[in-house]
RNA sequence: GGGCGCAUAGCUCAGCGGUAGAGCGCUUCCCUUACAAGGAAGAUGUCACAGGUUCGAUCCCUGUUGCGCCCACCA
């Protein structure tokens, strides 16, 4: 704030202007979300007659606080959301946050490591209770950042994954599958985290080139030996066998007999299988098939035991010298022992391979069998592959359809068990004689002797795959379900494509009867620093958003975030660009304010086009013009097409020349004046409308003054009316045309922008007679007076201006402009004609191409003649 | 090893067959009574490289180079 803002600046009126100098955004914000709220705007009724338009909030993870990322699809969806309110739609943006499993149970667990405990000091039931304490703690502060951003959200749904409702939902949709043979408890090779101590799904597997040693291990003695490599020497322990590809000659005289496996008192067998690569390394295999998925298929086709060497913290457990060594420690003691035996027979050698990672914690992921809960996945990746292909999910942009038919056409069974205590627990029991129930949401579980339920819970993205109806009430048959499903449209990162949309699409086809969870999907990138490099804590370049609500208004932040929104591409966003938008914030409060103070008004219908002067109808032409776009834009995604065009014709149009070229009328007052205040204010009506969902805050403020309307979180969203007026564009862009030129040429001269300088405009006849006195104003051009004498001459649009510039003007500078001038227009005369002179382009290019070409020509032609006759007039010396 | 994408002004990115655009930055002038968070004027690009198609290519095709991302059970 500025001294200026108590000097309440003084309206055409003689009305003081309601509107300080400059916005600021903390004066209106708090206040006007909460009177959103407290009116219900946010709110759906299932009950409406309207047309629905549902959208779900990417639950964000209990475990914190909003990034930029979140603050970025908010913008986003919010946006999307507004706009089909104001449309007419009932509309739902469900809220609601994910109790995110992994995540969440090793936030707290760090927490109480602080305190020197762990989780097993306080027991299950306490430690969730824990993790409850922490989920209403970081809970409210995402609401409240979501109030900030202005997230328009129907409040009232707030949900939960671990709602009473929705566990229901993940009980009874695990019955279903489990009754339908889809979910399954077998024991397979699964990625084991030593850290997490618990299973994980392949997609929460990072994989990383890292170095490792490849060392090469003679197996067997003499004649009866064979050399296999391998970067993981540990696991040795396990192995149970040694295969070799089954047309290899050179190893034809083993398969089927036993040798002798190293550092043991065991002999394996020799095995052929198709598996086995003849080429790579010596062509032989050790088989691990307890700690790898390749030697467990292997085992599986010759009928080999799996034998797991370590526990659940890669601590080797077979007895011996090894035994209660970490994996690491142990491999390379094994390695030390094989070598003091003298079977390491090729140096160990560096060796670049790619090894797995747990996504929450980085440790390395140690394949292992075990007995887990599956998904089969199969029927399901199917219908969800199918739903896109033919058509009735679209997925925006397109290049994204590739990678996710690439993943659900080549799925694996999920892992949906975890041994964790977090989440939603498996709804299994085990009974004393081996029995297995599976218990749905209403049933009893069995009791007596011996009867125990799953101790594992499920993965966090099974609750959330079933998010677009869970939320809505499924299972029970509710009528917000009936009305908000399926939803619009989901906006979301491309990064959870895998993990959290493609199991929506098979969740929501297998349990809404085939019903696709949304109509179309909008992937939007992920937001990047201002060098485009990624955000994180650890880099030490993640912003919060807070701090730019705090310092620039969330309208800033939010237009920052649509501007850079090209679908399904990296968004990078700097502090200067949150600037800028602070900047436009403040530039269609002052042009408001303008407005407000010199009649613009809404009152009453549109004068007649008749009435109208050219600058009125140029500019509600373009209006209805921008209003088509912005619409086709916002059906499209477009979001950062959408901001870059309201920002361009709100500023360089209707504030740069519109506002410019009519303050003349304005100020003269009268009929022309009262015209012109009612188009400005159409124009402003409209316009706020138009930036109304990405910019909510400082529109509705502005908005509201001066229609004295409710709201426009609830008014209308603008038609286009249909009038155009391409005469009007035409003469407008002449005059535009003809005050930038002039202003050059006084630029060029050296005059200063304020410096008034005689002038006699010669306009009859041409597209500028009607706007001399604008024109006057904006060049700064006083009458041509007593003594009136010409000293330069300036064809424009047909019409001629005349300045004295005596003693103002620099004929050198003059004629360093012209000699400039000269030079272009003569290249751009030798390319045209050479253009015309090209019969295969008058032949095969279109009609109007030739047509512009052939007026560029004229243009350079008549402006040849134009400066070479001023430089000849030119005084010499 | 597969697949996708990107290379355009100092930076970050739009454009995608018909004389190169934006924001920020830069130069000059101006506190012109809506706005200095502003106004006016301006400079800046062998549109990665090499071929090809075309009357015409930044835009289409092929190849090269350099990046980025996704997928993959490469011992």
């Amino acid at each position: 704030m500025t001294e200026n803002t108590q000097q309440r600046p003084t309206g055409a009126h003689g009305e003081p202007a309601d509107l300080p100098t400059q916005y600021a955004p903390a004066e209106v914000e708090g206040k006007l979300y909460e009177r959103w709220v407290e009116r219900g705007y946010f709110e759906a009724d299932a009950a409406s007659e309207k047309p629905p338009f549902t959208v779900v909030i990417p639950p964000p993870n209990v475990t914190g606080s909003l990034h930029l990322g979140h603050a970025f699809e908010h913008t986003l969806i919010d946006a999307l959301t507004r706009r089909k309110r104001m449309q007419g739609y009932e509309t739902l943006w469900q809220p609601g946050m994910d109790h995110a499993g992994i995540a969440t149970q090793n936030v707290v667990e760090r927490e109480l490591a602080k305190e020197g405990k762990s989780r097993h000091d306080l027991g299950r039931e306490a430690f969730v209770e824990r993790v409850w304490q922490w989920k209403a703690e970081s809970g409210g502060q995402i609401s409240g950042q979501m109030r900030r951003l202005g997230d328009g959200v129907a409040w009232s749904r707030e949900r939960f994954t671990m709602d009473e409702g929705l566990s229901k939902a993940v009980q009874t949709i695990f019955k279903r599958l489990y009754d339908d043979g889809l979910i399954y408890r077998a024991e397979r090779i699964i990625n084991w985290c030593p850290r997490c101590l618990t299973a994980i799904s392949d997609i929460e597997v990072e994989y990383a080139d890292q170095d490792g040693e490849l060392v090469s291990i003679r197996y067997g003695e003499g004649e009866d030996s064979l050399v296999v490599a391998t970067t993981r020497a540990e696991t040795m322990l396990g192995d149970t066998a040694v295969a070799v590809h089954p047309e290899d000659e050179r190893y034809a005289h083993l398969v089927g007999r036993h040798i002798k496996l190293p550092l043991t008192d065991r002999s394996i067998p020799v095995v052929a299988d198709e598996h086995v690569d003849p080429e790579f390394g010596t062509g032989a295999v050790k088989v691990t098939p307890a700690h790898d998925p390749n030697d467990f298929e292997i085992g599986r086709r010759h009928g080999l035991p799996s034998l797991t060497v370590m526990d659940d913290h890669a601590v080797i457990t077979v007895p011996g010298p090894f035994q209660g060594q970490d994996r690491l420690e142990a491999r390379s003691a094994i390695v030390g022992a094989l070598r003091a035996e003298g079977r390491i027979v090729a140096e160990k050698r560096p060796y670049s391979h790619s090894v797995g990672h747990c996504s929450r914690c980085k440790t390395t992921i140690e394949p292992r069998l075990s007995l887990q809960w599956w998904v089969k996945t199969g029927p399901l990746a199917k219908a969800a592959g199918d739903a896109v292909r033919d058509g009735r999910v679209a997925i925006h942009p397109k290049e994204m359809e590739s990678r996710y038919f690439a993943w659900v056409d080549n799925l694996h069974d999920w892992c949906i068990s975890r041994q964790l205590w977090w989440g939603h627990r498996i709804p299994v029991w085990y009974g004393p004689g081996g029995e297995v129930v599976c218990v749905g949401p209403d049933e009893e579980p069995p009791s007596g002797e011996g009867w125990h339920q799953d101790t594992d819970v499920l993965d966090t993205w099974f609750s959330s795959g079933l998010w677009p109806f869970s939320t809505l009430g499924w299972p029970e048959k509710t009528e917000s379900l009936e009305k908000f499903y399926p939803n619009s449209v989901l906006v979301t990162g491309y990064d959870i494509l895998f993990f959290w949309v493609a199991r929506m699409m098979m969740f929501g086809l297998y349990a809404m009867d085939g019903t696709p969870p949304f109509h179309t999907i909008a992937l939007h990138g992920m937001v990047r620093d201002q060098f485009g490099k990624k955000m994180s804590k650890s880099f030490g370049n993640a912003v919060n958003p807070l701090d730019w609500m705090d310092r620039y208004g969330s309208d800033a932040l939010r237009f920052t975030l649509a501007r850079g929104a090209n679908p399904g591409v990296d968004v990078p966003i700097g502090e200067d660009w949150v600037q800028a938008s602070r900047n436009f914030a403040n530039k269609v409060w002052n042009a408001t304010r303008f407005a407000l103070m010199n009649g613009a008004t809404v009152e009453g219908p549109l004068p007649d086009a008749a009435e109208m002067s050219a600058a009125d109808r140029w500019i509600l032409s373009r209006l209805n013009t921008v209003v088509a776009e912005t619409d086709a834009y916002y059906d499209d995604y477009q979001f950062a097409k959408l901001a870059e065009g309201l920002y361009h014709f709100a500023w360089d149009e209707v504030f740069d020349w519109y506002v410019e070229l009519s303050k003349t009328t304005f100020f003269a007052g009268g009929r022309a004046a009262e015209v012109s205040g009612r188009v400005l204010g159409e124009v402003l009506d409209v316009l706020l409308r138009l930036l109304h969902p990405i910019v909510p805050f400082v529109t509705e403020t502005l908005w509201t003054t001066l229609t004295g309307g409710e709201s426009l979180v609830i008014a209308d969203w603008p038609k286009d009316s249909g009038f155009r007026d391409a005469a009007a564009e035409a003469e407008l862009a002449a005059v535009q045309q003809a005050v930038t030129e002039v202003r050059r040429f006084r630029a060029d001269q050296g005059l200063q922008p304020g410096q008034r300088v005689p002038a006699r405009l010669t306009l009859d006849g041409t597209q500028l007679v009607a706007h001399e006195v604008a024109m006057r104003s904006l060049l700064r051009l006083q009458p041509a007076g007593e003594g009136f004498s010409a000293t330069a001459s300036l064809p424009v649009a047909g019409a001629v201006v005349e300045l004295d510039l005596s003693g103002a003007i620099d004929f050198e500078a003059e004629r360093k402009r012209l000699n400039k001038d000269l030079a272009a227009a003569e290249k751009e005369l030798k390319q045209t004609t050479a253009k015309l002179g090209n019969e295969g382009f008058l032949a095969k290019a279109p009609d109007h191409v030739v047509e512009k070409i052939r007026e560029r020509q004229g243009a350079a032609e008549a402006d040849i003649s134009r400066i070479r006759q001023q430089l000849e007039r030119l005084p010499q010396g």
